[in-house]
Order: C-alpha cells, then structure tokens, then sequence
DNA sequence: GTCTATAGCTTGATAGAC
DNA sequence: GTCTATCAAGCTATAGAC
C-alpha cells in the first residue's frame, strides 16, 4: 500500500546480504541490472510511481531477485541514491579544494568558488550518458520532496555543501550565515530544477531552448548565483527583514 | 495500479459533473472538503504516494464521493491544482500590470519588476494559511517532475510568465530571449524549492534558518534572483557559450 | 447526494524447489 | 542465485439501494 510515513529503509529481513560481497560476475551484473532500471523508472515517476515488478521486468530479471538483493522497495531506493552520490561527492571535494589551493593571488573569488562547485556536477551531466541523466532527474525529485527528501538529501549530500559554505565564507567575512544558507538553497533549487528535465523551457520558450542543454546551463548558472550570493550576502543593510 | 505514462485527467464515466454547479451547501462543503484533504496529501507524498480513500477518510466523506465529484483520481488532483492557480495567476498579473503602469519615471527596472511578480506570491505564502502552504508545496513537486510535470506546469502558469518575460524584455532590451529563459528556469527552482519546506536548511544551518521562514524568503530572494538576471542577460560576449 | 457492497486487479513480500 | 507459486492486503472504480 501507498505509506504515508516513510521512514529510512528498513533492514532486509534476510539479512544475508547487507554490503556489497557478489560473489560470480553474473550475479554483480544482475544487481547493476536492477539498479539501472530502478534509477530510470525512480527518476521517471518517483518513489511511490514505480513497482519492484516494473522495475525487475525492466531489468529482465524475476520480481524475488529485487528483494533478495536490496530486502525492500525502499532499500532498492537508497542503493540507487548511493551509487553515483559517492562519485559526485568526491568530485566535488576535490574541485573546491583544487581551487582553493591554486587560486589567483591565493585570494579565492566567489565566482571561482561557485563555478568550481558546479563545473564537476554540470559537465558530468553533459557528458556522462543516459544513466546519470535519470540519476539527476532523480535528485531534483527528492529535493522537493517533503518529509522525507530533506532528510535524503541531507544524509547524501551536506558535507560537501558545509565545505561550499566554508569556503564561500572565507571569500566574503562580512556575510552572515543567514544570508550564506538562504542563498545555497536557492542555488540548489536552481540547479535541480534544470536537471529535472520537465521539458518546461522548451515549451515557454516556444522550442528556442530545450531542457536537456547541459551546456547552456553551465554557461549561465555559475554567473546567475554568483551573482546572487554577493547581493545577498554583501548588500547589508539593505535587507528589509532578517 | 501506478500508472507510467500519466496523461491528462480523463473524463468521467458518469458525465453528470464536470463543471462547478453544486446544489446544497452540504454538497458544496462536500466537495471542499476533499480538495482541502487532497491538497496536504498529495503535497506531503505526491501524487502516487496517496490513495483516494486515505484522501476521502481524511475528509471524513465515503469513498464513493470522490469519484462522484470529480471522476477519477487524475480529475480530483487537477481540481486541486486549479483551484488555487486561478488566484495566483490573477494576483501575479495584476500586481505586473500596477507596477510597469506606475514605474518610478516610467522606466521599469529589473529589481522593480521581479519584486512585483514575487512579492504577491510570497506574502500569500506568509499570510495564506496552511491550505496555501501545502498548495506551494504541491506546486514545488509537480515543477520537479518529469514527463507530466512541464506539461502541467506550463498549462496553468505560462500565460503569467510570458507576461513577466516581457516585462523584463522591456526593461533589458539588449538582452538575448535564451538569456531570458534560462535565467527566470533558475527562479523557478529557487522559488519552489523555497516552497517545498522539506526542513533541509533547518538542518543544513544547524536551526539557524527553518524552512517555514517565508519573511526570510521574501528579504532575500527578489534580491538573489534580480542580480542573477543582469548578471546573464547584461554581461554579453562574456559568456563561454550560448 | 450519500452510502453499501463488490468487482477485478495489482501490490510488496516470502517460502521453498532447484 | 534464480525461479515458481502464493499470500494477505490494498487499490480504483462502479452499480445500485436509499
């Protein structure tokens, strides 16, 4: 049944396989099979919008194999959520460490921060074919998800965006936390937003700009939240509310 | 079942009630009371994530009753999702229409514009009570999901838009449509995101910021998102490609 | 308009043979 | 590891009494 309350993944009740010890190489393929499907039809229709049955039947694999590798729905879930967040997280880390340690007059700039934050992610979006596609339409889905996508998202990905913050506080001491949290939260929903692949531009802006241009977003989103953070963060003041 | 390819509600069987012409008032509180129920369910888990009889039991109304009013699952979810969009759209246009008309010198501005599109959206937001809130919420999914997401979105909200685009074309006339484009993409998924309330900046800022703060968005995202279009759609020949 | 009853299916999950 | 078979439970939707 549809559940309201969706809590972390329960623990398979065969508690034969927890980690990751495949044993044959077709039993490994089986498993990657599985989880391709499920990062496809997840991304598609969420959580609750696909069946273990669509999703083995995808995979071309029997409905008893899902849950004999991943125990529920649920933890088919987070094992697709997991796969590819370790990748981009050590991307990420070392894109802003890259940057830090090199920057130009050992004086790192907002922009550069940014764009050292977003290159790793974008051009793997532009170049890294179908599979990370579905992964990323997937991520939009849960940011927006009440309830349990904060905490998803949370879980996965807030080191490396405590590391964004660090950084970005380092380039500009006069901002407060405040204005330094509220302004990744607008970049965030900014960058979901364009990986979800809703086909809306395409159709606002009657065919001149399609969905699926990672490269057009690259050449953009750095600039728009740059921006934006210095006028958030460095324009005090001016601010009518807290 | 979950559906795949969710298309456009289709209509109901029995053709007896499709528009809006409720008899009692008992009726009319009837049918009230199962979009408001609809309204927190699907924004809390989606549109696969509910079932029509938690939504009726919520209501405190049979089963039988949605089906009765609005047909089919598909049917009471649009009707949810009309309702408020009427206000909305009516608001956001008018409230465009009163600043371009009384400009300060009657030139316009970007911060002009973009503040007067937001603000009547975010006051409700803050001022709306919690019907509106899990209406936002719903908004923020349904902008995040792919396939029917774009297609929904565009039909309830584009007329608005094209109308804020040409504001801003006005105010900017150096500026490229794709710029355009691209750079209100980016304001959607910050503003819905902003919407989604899915408690991530609560624990991302250790309590320092709560997802609920609309004045907290309202002093900073008009702001944020102002800067982000003149940043892309002003600095030309800057960008490293279209 | 509202409710009872039910048709007809699909779901997540498991037991057990191979 | 993989498959067959199955269960109890829940689903959308409708027919028909009131």
């Amino acid at each position: 049944m549809a559940n309201l309350t969706l809590g972390p993944a329960k623990e398979p009740r065969s508690s034969r396989r927890l980690g990751r010890p495949p044993k044959s190489e077709r039993a490994e393929e089986t498993r990657e099979r599985i989880l391709d499907a499920g990062e496809e039809l997840f991304a598609r229709n969420g959580f609750h919008g696909v069946t273990v049955r669509q999703i083995t039947r995808a995979a071309g694999v029997d409905v008893a194999l899902a849950h004999y590798y991943f125990g529920t729905k649920r933890g088919l879930f987070d094992a697709v959520f997991l796969r590819r967040a370790e990748i981009l997280n050590k991307e990420r880390l070392a894109s802003i460490d890259r940057y830090e340690s090199s920057a130009p007059g050992g004086q790192p700039t907002v922009e550069g921060i940014i764009e050292a934050f977003l290159a790793p992610v974008l051009e793997i979006w532009a170049r890294g074919g179908p599979g990370w596609d579905h992964y990323f339409a997937l991520v939009a889905q849960v940011n927006n998800t009440p309830e349990w996508g904060g905490e998803t998202m949370a879980r996965y990905f807030d080191p490396v965006i405590q590391r964004l913050i660090a950084a970005l506080r380092k380039a500009m001491p006069s901002a407060r936390d405040e204005d330094l949290y509220w302004s990744y939260q607008f970049l965030s929903g900014a960058l979901t937003l364009a990986f979800a692949q809703t086909g809306r531009i395409d159709r606002l802006s009657g065919g001149l700009c399609r969905s699926t241009d990672a490269a057009a977003v690259l050449a953009r989103l750095p600039r728009f939240t740059a921006a934006g953070f210095r006028a958030v963060c460095e324009g005090r003041g001016l601010l009518k509310s807290a």
